[in-house]
DNA sequence: GAGGGCACTTAATTTAGGTTAAGAAAAAAA
DNA sequence: TTTTTTTCTTAACCTAAATTAAGTGCCCTC
């Protein structure tokens, strides 16, 4: 069974025919590292979800510092939800970080599929309600502890892409500059 | 009208018996400010809707240090979400801050209505959605803006609440102490 | 295998915002 | 009204993190 598949049956259970309905909706590809999905400045399509590989999305900040709003590994959804929401031009860019297979869904298709299997829309509130909760913390975190408090909590959280995202990306994640990172680091690691 | 329905209403349309059926699982009462609805470390009952009067969504670090996550006026919804979905005993404070009119819709109330009216669910996804992309755009201005921006957008986006809520408490939302706040403050009218 | 970018480090300097403390003003309570 | 509590302000001092700058190692690709 595909990983989304089993992704979706975690919340809701869907008939084999309806899983055929859902899959014949989406679109499967790969994309090398460095390939960027989603510019801001456009319209996202496209609810996007990780089969392998790693996504990132980021905006740009007076067009030098980027900061990190999610990384996406394997079973993740990633998109630029305000974008697709409202149909509008997003200030998220949505990069391969590791060459990716990517199952895409488009807007369109994902209304399409509210429409013929309500229970989707269940499907979808959960997944929205766990995003929420997560960024909810992530917001009080980034309000009340300090950068390397930030850094142990990312460390503990997302142990596998520690090894696997430059480290300058886990810098702009937590909220700290590069060299400000290779300090603490530094540091962390003398203790 | 209630301001319930009329909220419920922008996104899907409730036939008459959904709209009573609906208003019979919720409970309405007043609550006078300072009231605590929830205390951190309680299992979160309900969702609250405000009729009127202002709610306020925190936490409290190391016993000292409030922080806010939300304010919620007439027309929003607020909660713990976390604590709603799972729960389990959540980190936040739930207070009134100005005398409120609050309906009160309970999660096995919520859970007893997405059964009889399959439609609910599409209405609480979008809130969450839309909950989501604005919690976003916090955490990525919190990332990139200084204090000083924070602040211009929060008097934007919330006009009325620079009336009405002490002026620490906009410093705890926009992430500041209130000494910095009242320093900054004096800046911009000294412009 | 030489050269050109990236990613990372280190260090000096600066700054935004925090801390501490004390008084003034305002609001709530009595 | 008076008292008490909370909120707001001001100011001196402190610190976490940013900025700037220079140097190191490393993977590309030509």
């Amino acid at each position: 069974m595909s990983l989304l598949i089993q992704n979706i049956s975690k919340h809701i259970s869907l008939t084999p025919e309806e899983q055929l309905l859902f899959l014949s909706k989406t679109e499967t590809h790969t994309f090398k590292a460095k390939t960027i999905l989603l510019n801001s400045g456009q319209i996202c399509k496209h609810s996007y979800f990780v089969n392998s590989g790693i996504l990132r999305s980021f905006n740009i900040n007076d067009n030098i510092v980027e900061h990190i709003l999610t990384f996406a590994c394997e079973g993740w959804w990633i998109g630029d939800m305000y974008s697709l929401i409202s149909q509008k031009p997003g200030n998220l860019f949505i990069e391969v970080l590791e060459d990716a297979e990517i199952v895409m869904l488009s807007k369109e298709n994902q209304d399409f599929l509210y429409a013929e299997i309500p229970k989707l829309e269940r499907f979808f509130r959960i997944l929205t309600e766990n995003s929420l909760v997560a960024n909810q913390e992530r917001l009080m975190d980034n309000l009340s502890l300090s950068a390397e408090e930030r850094f142990e909590k990312f460390r503990r959280k997302y142990p596998t892409l520690l090894q696997k995202v430059p480290q300058k990306q886990i810098a702009s994640y937590i909220g700290v500059t590069p060299e400000f990172f290779s300090k603490m680091k530094s540091k962390l690691l003398r203790k």
